[in-house]
DNA sequence: TGTACATCAGTGAACGCGCGTTCACTGATGTAC
DNA sequence: TGTACATCAGTGAACGCGCGTTCACTGATGTAC
């Protein structure tokens, strides 16, 4: 926003975030496939050679923007869940809305993270970035898990896989605000809250 | 596989069929963003021109190749449920190897259907065969709800939702064969079944 | 405070390339008689 | 059975375009003295 507006001399001072925001408002306009090199670096109101003193390829662009969208994603559920307060189902219950909230709200981040096709391990700083906001999730059904007597207690990793693969189907089948969208009589919110309800009535952890 | 190998004369005579084969394989390659429509016609063995006999734009071939996997995919899913048989639980375990085995071994197909950022709308016949693939598995959730006693019975579009949400989440997450995938101590088909079991068992339909 | 210099981010021109798309065409096929 | 003709699928040449990538360059910034 700013730097397009602001005057800038020879050195623009901000390139590489601002062609990680170009690629980000691309990608949100025309999919995962739709920006290129050149276009991001237009954007960024910078000519078609610049962006090689930052980025080696548009995959490693992609790879920054994905690993930005990352610690977004994480920053969100974290504040969500709030670790676990002030009650773990009531937490867990914001955890999932703001899962939907951000795959709805920051598509463009949430395609190169899950649609791009770029590999989770292409930089260590992007699996790193992967890991810290799987980390939520992980944490969050840990605390559930840790709600059940202990010899009914499921692995906690396998929970987590569980509560990521309801959230990411959820969210890439029905939670969309663009096009690929379902018509249906009901929203992603409450499919997503009834498919963790059964689910986490079906471990023993029923509403109190 | 034949037409390519075959002596052909000037008429090519299956071209349709053979463009969308090879657009299948294009994006089985690189990706539902890797193939073009001029790759697509020199894989096919034809000048650059000659797909615009046949299809319209890209979109039109991608369509295509869309709901043909969806075609593919229900008589996958159709032939595993089975109508139920032996018993609709077993045929229902059945159900959710098949999807997984589908999006795993037709990845190809499996990303033109849900990751191409394809609109489900974009031709009456793609809506028309995914609505087709989606009435398999609406149909194995009706069964499965009819066991449960009426008074607890939740609406079968729902609970056929849930199961596809849940399906979906785990192959793209855990069930690519492609570099995608993360590494974890438990596989897809592990994932995907225990995941069922507990959703199902929040239902009130554990195992007998 | 001022000057010289090293560093480095961004320029702009250039290149080859493949794509999408159009066009008048041509050769194969099938059908009417 | 043979001939004339209509149909239509595929050709190949042409076009303009934008992309990726390189290169020697230039102008701004900061630092040493």
């Amino acid at each position: 926003m700013s730097w397009k507006d602001r005057e800038r001399g020879y050195h623009h001072g901000n390139l590489r975030q601002a062609l990680i925001e170009a690629a980000r408002a691309l990608i949100g306009e025309k999919g995962p496939a739709g920006f290129t090199f050149a276009e991001a670096a237009r954007a960024a109101g910078v000519s078609a050679a610049a962006p090689y003193r930052h980025f080696r390829d548009r995959d490693a662009l992609m790879a920054d923007v994905a690993a930005q969208g990352f610690e977004r994603f994480e920053a969100a559920l974290a504040k969500a869940w709030n670790e676990g307060k002030p009650e773990p189902m009531i937490a867990f219950h914001h955890l999932g809305r703001a899962y939907l909230h951000f795959a709805r709200t920051e598509h463009a981040y949430y395609s190169a993270m899950f649609e791009s096709g770029l590999s989770p391990d292409a930089t260590p700083e992007l699996r790193a970035a992967s890991d810290r906001a799987f980390g939520v999730l992980r944490g969050a059904a840990e605390t559930l898990c840790a709600q059940l007597p202990a010899g009914k207690r499921p692995p906690v990793l396998m929970v987590s896989l569980h509560i990521w693969a309801i959230s990411h189907g959820v969210a890439s089948l029905f939670g969309r605000g663009d096009s690929g969208r379902r018509k249906l009589p009901m929203d992603a919110d409450e499919l997503l809250e009834s498919a963790v309800l059964v689910y986490l009535n079906g471990l023993g952890l029923g509403r109190a």
